[in-house]
DNA sequence: AATGTGACATACC
DNA sequence: TGGTATGCCACAT
């Protein structure tokens, strides 16, 4: 079988809703590995490994902040992808983002 | 097998 | 308020 993490992180974050977004401990916690946060990050890294097309920029830190927007093939890119599924990106935090805050746990595990 | 690492999270100074 | 430090766990080497 496949890395099994890694294709559950990446499953989850294709299951985000556009126009909304979530954070890498979310994902961890829904898988049942809240401790493991950062391999979230790290999976997201790989992503592009994967065919499939991951919204990592969907994906954000605790605090909303766009830390991960370096990783991106251009920096500008991930806030605009954003602001493209309508959500508001300022001084690289996302805007409201408590209200668009996607929990996969609420959502796919009702 | 052991060591290093990290797109986080939390705590502490 | 912000930088530093540690924990944490799965993957990479």
């Amino acid at each position: 079988m496949e890395t099994n993490f890694y294709e559950l992180v990446f499953d989850i974050v294709k299951h985000i809703p556009k126009g909304r977004v979530t954070s890498y401990g979310a994902i961890a916690k829904a898988l049942g590995t809240a401790k493991s946060s950062r391999m979230v990050g790290y999976a997201m890294n790989l992503s592009h490994k994967h065919d499939s097309k991951i919204p990592a920029h969907r994906v954000v830190n605790r605090n909303g902040l766009l830390t991960g927007k370096h990783h991106f093939n251009n920096i500008n890119e991930m806030q605009s992808l954003l602001e493209a599924e309508g959500i508001k990106v300022v001084n690289d935090s996302i805007v409201n983002f408590k209200t668009l805050f996607w929990d996969p746990i609420t959502e796919l595990n009702v």
